[in-house]
DNA sequence: TCTTATAATCTTTTT
DNA sequence: GATTATAAGA
């Protein structure tokens, strides 16, 4: 306890209601969750059993777990939950399914197979599939408000809204059918279940005694609503957040939740954590400067005793290739002057196609480096394909799943076979994977096709048998040689290293698996959970981190850098219709894309680069780029430019940070 | 009826 | 400059 700052203590000790701790940038915000912990268990008597802290990523609440158990003896921690939202989510449905009409072994559908089922409905139902990307975003925020399908129908004005709402009726049928959730509904039917099942509600209040919620200011209105009925009238909890940092608001996080609180639990207390324990001076002074342009309801500042710290540097390159080699050799350099290790730099970006530049100027560099985040790992052929094996064994309901392995590898059954088999499922209303092998198929299709499926359900039959009778792990590595899946991927890779690399992430998703059931501590887990988690990324990332060992450049998306730190940071691609992106420019939301800047620059300790480029290729062509527009916003006494010596006139003039506007209008002309 | 080759489309951020 | 819709071969 010593440790701490009187605020952070302040913030720590007090349990006897409801608190807010506004937490800047670096304030140690992680330390006073942590601390707080410990300090319930060992001094307030509370049994880790009843605490639950909630997170928004798996690996902060990993990290979260590490730090308490670092704190506390022996078994104390015992029990401590500590997850993610749509984990708690998920183990909520899991314990609850019967009441909300799911079966055992539900498939969890992930991004990709969201859109794949609204753009199948939207074709066959709705004449065309265009705006399928719309719907989905339609769809999810309906969702995120708790608002159900019916409710969709009667508030819908415009025809697109109108059109959204009976997808969103039909798409919500379907889930049904296939016994499948969204990520959205992880969070959606627990708050459904405890609004109309009190007798639950209560089973799981008197399980959660004390709440801690982290990032409060990314949740949405039914994570929100999920919290408040969980710790209602006793109101044990304490939420940590910062409005500043609040750069979610496009997938329904409210950062105004932050002010409901007050309204909601009137007895709230509210702690401000200022000092910030990280950076210098002057990344401060320029992060305060740069949010200073946002309206505020809680005005904070940053202040630390870092010291006033080097200038920040601004690099103009002349197209993105230069820029990405500026970066790495700049990195390189540093790394042989100095003696810091390539875990001590971070390249930060806005979107994910800026990695791949980057990476292969790191390549020819010979950097290392370590790609963290992004879709990528499940986003790939081949792991689709073993997830989707794994999803349909342990739920056969799961017609995209089928639809997807039918005919991986060519098992010679086409899209005009499965039409016919789709029809009849509909008509029997069965799943297409239970009415593989009924008789009255055989009307519908020549015996040469039902032939072909039969033998499909039967050997997954068998498989599902092995799976559950024996070692589910054996069966499954026996499943890939049997339908002779890396000769499948030999014929759909370029080289035959490409090959050897996908196999290489078959076998790793095999590992994750075991993994995922062997670290069970309770050892109650069952396959069906295992394949869930793997759909929420849990245990996943851990492994990758176990293999490659933490040495190399660090490099992610601004997203995905929040709360975490680096003593050099580089943020790239600072040019308008970048940051801020060009959407957000339109859809005038600027200031979650400062928002977005202000985290960026709050990551670095001692070193901060911001690199742009004059122009860059874009759909194949080359366009000139306009330095973005937050550059301009930070204190110009602490920057120091470079590369502006061939810059055209109106670049140079903008350096000035005056008249900006009018060259912008310019140049854009 | 299934598979392979060519043309048209887009790119934010994530559990 | 890479991934999905459409058309022609097997």
């Amino acid at each position: 306890m010593s440790k701490l700052n009187p605020r952070q203590q302040e913030a720590v000790n007090y349990i006897s209601g409801p608190m807010l701790v506004l937490a800047g940038a670096g304030s140690g915000k992680t330390s006073v969750i942590t601390r707080k912990i410990a300090y319930l268990i060992q001094q307030c008597g509370i049994s880790a059993r009843h605490i639950v802290a909630v997170t928004f990523t798996n690996k902060a609440a990993r990290e979260m777990k590490e730090r308490v158990s670092s704190l506390l003896r022996g078994a104390e921690g015992h029990g401590l939950t500590v997850s993610t939202f749509h984990n708690l989510g998920l183990n909520i449905i899991r314990r609850e399914h019967a009441l909300l009409g799911y079966k055992p072994g539900f498939s969890i559908f992930d991004d990709s197979d969201v859109k794949s089922l609204l753009t199948d409905i939207m074709q066959k139902e709705y004449a065309g599939d265009d705006g399928a990307d719309e719907v989905k975003n339609l769809i999810s925020s309906w969702k995120n408000d708790l608002v159900l399908p019916e409710e969709a129908l009667e508030q819908a004005r415009a025809g697109k809204e109108q059109t959204a709402a009976i997808v969103y009726s039909h798409y919500q049928r379907t889930l049904k059918a296939y016994n499948a959730v969204d990520f959205d509904d992880l969070i959606l039917q627990p708050v459904k279940l405890f609004q109309n099942h009190p007798e639950i509600l209560e089973k799981w209040r008197n399980r959660i005694r004390y709440m801690l919620v982290d990032e409060y200011q990314d949740t949405n209105a039914s994570q929100y609503l999920l919290v408040k009925l969980l710790v209602k009238e006793r109101a044990q909890f304490t939420v940590v957040g910062d409005d500043d940092q609040s750069i979610y608001a496009w997938r329904g996080a409210r950062p105004e939740n932050l002010m409901q609180l007050k309204e909601d639990f009137p007895s709230l207390k509210i702690v401000m954590l200022e000092q910030n324990y990280r950076s210098t001076g002057r990344i401060l002074k320029c992060a305060n400067t740069l949010i200073s342009n946002n309206p505020h309801e809680f005005v904070k500042e940053l202040w630390s005793e870092m010291g006033h710290g080097d200038e920040i540097r601004v690099i103009r390159c002349r197209n993105e290739d230069a820029e990405a080699e500026r970066i790495a050799l700049e990195i390189l350099t540093e790394h042989m002057r100095t003696q810091r290790p390539y875990s001590d730099f971070a390249i930060l970006y806005r979107g994910n196609y800026q990695a791949k530049i980057m990476e292969l100027k790191l390549q020819v560099h010979k950097v290392p480096y370590r790609l963290s985040g992004g879709t990528s790992f499940f986003g790939r052929q081949e792991v689709k394909d073993l997830m989707s094996y794994f999803r349909l064994l342990v739920n056969p309901d799961d017609d995209n799943a089928f639809l997807r392995v039918i005919n991986v590898p060519r098992r010679e059954i086409g899209s005009t076979t499965l039409e016919k088999l789709s029809a009849y499922a509909t008509e029997r209303k069965v799943s297409m994977y239970e009415a593989s092998a009924e008789i009255g198929l055989g009307e519908h299709l020549g015996a040469r096709y039902t032939e072909r499926l039969a033998r499909f359900k039967h050997y997954m039959d068998k498989l599902r048998q092995r799976c559950f009778s024996e070692e589910p792990i054996a069966a499954l590595k026996e499943m890939i040689l049997d339908i002779d899946y890396e000769n499948w991927i030999r014929q759909n890779s370029s080289s035959e290293k490409a090959c050897e690399y996908r196999m290489s992430n078959v076998w790793f998703l095999i590992e994750a698996l075991k993994n995922t059931l062997e670290r069970d501590e309770e050892g109650t887990m069952t396959i069906e959970e295992a394949i869930a988690k793997l759909v929420l990324r849990d245990m996943l990332e851990r492994q990758e981190e176990d293999e490659d060992g933490a040495e190399g450049v660090q490099m992610m998306t601004l997203h995905a850098s929040k709360g975490l730190e680096f003593p050099s940071v580089y943020i790239m691609g600072m040019e308008e219709e970048i940051l801020p992106h060009r959407s957000s420019i339109e859809a005038d939301t600027i200031e979650e894309e400062r928002r977005l800047a202000y985290v960026g620059i709050t990551r670095a300790r001692r070193n901060l680069t911001f690199t742009f480029a004059s122009k860059r290729k874009q759909y194949g062509e080359t366009i000139d780029c306009i330095p973005s527009r937050f550059l301009d916003e930070l204190p110009a006494e602490d920057l120091q430019w470079e590369g502006l010596e061939e810059a055209p006139q109106e670049v140079k003039a903008a350096r000035g940070n005056s008249a900006l506007a009018d060259i912008r209008a310019m140049l854009k002309k």
